[in-house]
DNA sequence: CGAAGAATCGAAATCGGTTTCGACAATGTT
DNA sequence: AACATTGTCGAAACCGATTTCGATTCTTCG
């Protein structure tokens, strides 16, 4: 079922066939009815393919999940912004397209891919270090938005969360309740997002004028909850505890709060932890997890409309970042509502 | 960048160009390698585009979230296989789309739209019932695999965990450890998946001989947390209660124990409870949920395999069912290893 | 040396659409 | 009635690849 074919049976042309899918005003109302009215009958719908070759659009954005392959739709944080983000691509008439990593020797000449896919505009999720490959498609003409992670090229954007608001409210929380003696688990030394959080944390600490000890800040390899395990252990055993931490994510936080109960060490009685991002199994957890709720929607929707307004428009990126807010729950010796 | 740069700048034809990119033999090795290394240099990547418009294949395949929209990426079970199947169908050189439901008013006509984009093949995820619309794309060409979800079409497959056996295990289980009184926290009435762990379920516990007390039988409106505290809530306002519960998914479970904990009910002291999935928090709440594991990561390799003999062989579909695995950790009041 | 056979290459049709531009008819204007 | 304008429509070029088939050159061998 191809275009050939409805125009056949309409007996007018191909042109005229196109013209009406694509709302051209040079065709009569009458045809146009009929003519809509065999579609709808054959339930044809146009090649994509051949669409976009004569186009150069082809309604496609490419995903790229940056970094190591591990993180892809299991990352808790990453999978609901990348659900907000696919629904409201959709109602602006975009699909998805995910590239595999596993393809290539390269493992991701995602500039190529990109090309290869003709894809109108590329999001790249990542909160690890920029990559070469990652630096080429963001200096190329094809519009990227970056989630968590800053691009630079001219038509580039960005969405994140304030990583310094962040840390400035959980010192602020530890603060008023008391806690002065504050430690840190980030993930590794090549994540841009744990770097900021820490510095910002570093600096929300000293202007509250708290003491800064670096013995309490610990580092896992990644954001998953076994890191954070790890760099907790790694604490316990040099001998010396913070009263409160704040931890990069809430993976690791929930890792961290593993190994104190194995130490028998209670939370937040013992130690207060803070986690970040409020992914959804902090509600189900034992205590339930205070964190800092990123949110999570707004950053998928306002990646989807920069990349929109990128691409259709000559507009020229920027960034956005989204205000965090502070959730109260349980792991923190606060009692206000969840 | 097109394949007719890359013959005027090698001096050789279009065609030639484009036997050497597809291996064919009337090619002279000295050509061969002088245009490979051009295409090299410029990074020159064929249009996909045109590349399914002449071959009439696009090494795409189609993934669709069946049923109600909000699964998509949140649903833990789901997005686990999805990992496994989006690298296996990586290695075997195809690349995913995911088709967006918000930009047709028809909400998704899955046939249309593989046939709009080519796609060689579809997975189709879900445990709800059967849209009509799956149904036509079932029943069409197009090779399909479902997972959890029974498709019958002559170039479709499935996979799924053995929900009976599942079922079987878990009344053993509670038998062995001396629980009589048993309960059950499923779906709607229109999952297909909840349904058959039930159904399971009660012949389970006929066969081994004990009570069934369908008043312990209730049932949420999904597999996600809060329909499980609903189910518990409203269980415990019965005012009756079983000794142990069989949850169809570890969510309904979390959200179950969650409601317990309220009504300062003890898991697994006053009830026992075992999950279905096991999905990743599980390891982090307390008490840590003892679930049956479904193997996610096989159950996505398998998918991906055999889609891609359903494409590139005339092979009939069938399909797979992975046996399940007891995972006892803390939440049925045994004391094993994790 | 000449002819048969093999190796190498390219012209052209094709895939299914879009878009320009010219042809023609219908309508309006004086 | 003659002309200009507007409304409809289709022929044909084009997008970037693949693939068939015929043309040409190169080997090989009697």
């Amino acid at each position: 079922m191809n275009i050939k074919m409805i125009a056949e049976m309409a007996g007018v042309s191909v042109s005229t066939v196109s013209k009406i899918m694509n709302n051209y005003s040079d065709v009569s109302e009458k045809t146009k009815k009929r003519v809509l009215e065999i579609i709808e009958q054959t339930g044809y719908s146009p090649s994509n393919s051949a669409k976009t070759l004569a186009t150069k659009k082809s309604n496609l954005i490419g995903v790229i999940f940056a970094g190591e392959l591990n993180v892809e739709f299991t990352h808790p944080f990453f999978v609901e912004v990348l659900n907000s983000f696919k629904k409201q691509m959709g109602v602006l008439g975009y699909d998805l397209i995910f590239f595999s990593n596993e393809k290539f020797i390269s493992s991701g000449d995602y500039f190529a891919r990109s090309v290869h896919f003709n894809v109108d505009g590329c999001v790249i999720i990542s909160g690890q270090k920029m990559e070469p490959t990652i630096r080429d498609l963001d200096m190329s003409s094809i519009p990227c938005i970056g989630v968590d992670l800053e691009l630079k090229g001219k038509k580039s954007g960005f969405v994140m969360s304030d990583n310094f608001q962040i840390s400035s409210k959980v010192v602020e929380h530890f603060y008023l309740l008391g806690y002065r003696e504050l430690g840190f688990i980030g993930s590794a030394a090549d994540s841009e997002i744990s770097n900021l959080r820490e510095a910002g944390y570093t600096k929300a600490i000293e202007s509250f004028g708290l003491p800064l000890n670096r013995r309490w800040f610990v580092h896992g390899d990644d954001f998953f909850e076994s890191s954070g395990y790890e760099a907790m252990q790694q604490l316990i055993q040099s001998g010396s505890l913070p009263k409160a931490i704040f931890a990069a994510s809430d993976l690791l936080a929930l890792g961290a709060i593993r190994a104190l109960k194995e130490h028998d060490l209670r939370v937040p009685e013992d130690i207060a932890i803070i986690g970040c991002d409020d992914i959804e199994p902090c509600k189900y957890t034992t205590p339930r997890l205070t964190t800092i709720r990123q949110n999570k929607e707004r950053l998928g929707i306002l990646a989807a409309h920069m990349l929109y307004d990128l691409i259709n428009n000559q507009s020229g990126g920027g960034s956005f970042v989204v205000e965090p807010v502070l959730i109260v729950r349980e792991s923190c010796g606060s009692q206000l509502k969840s």
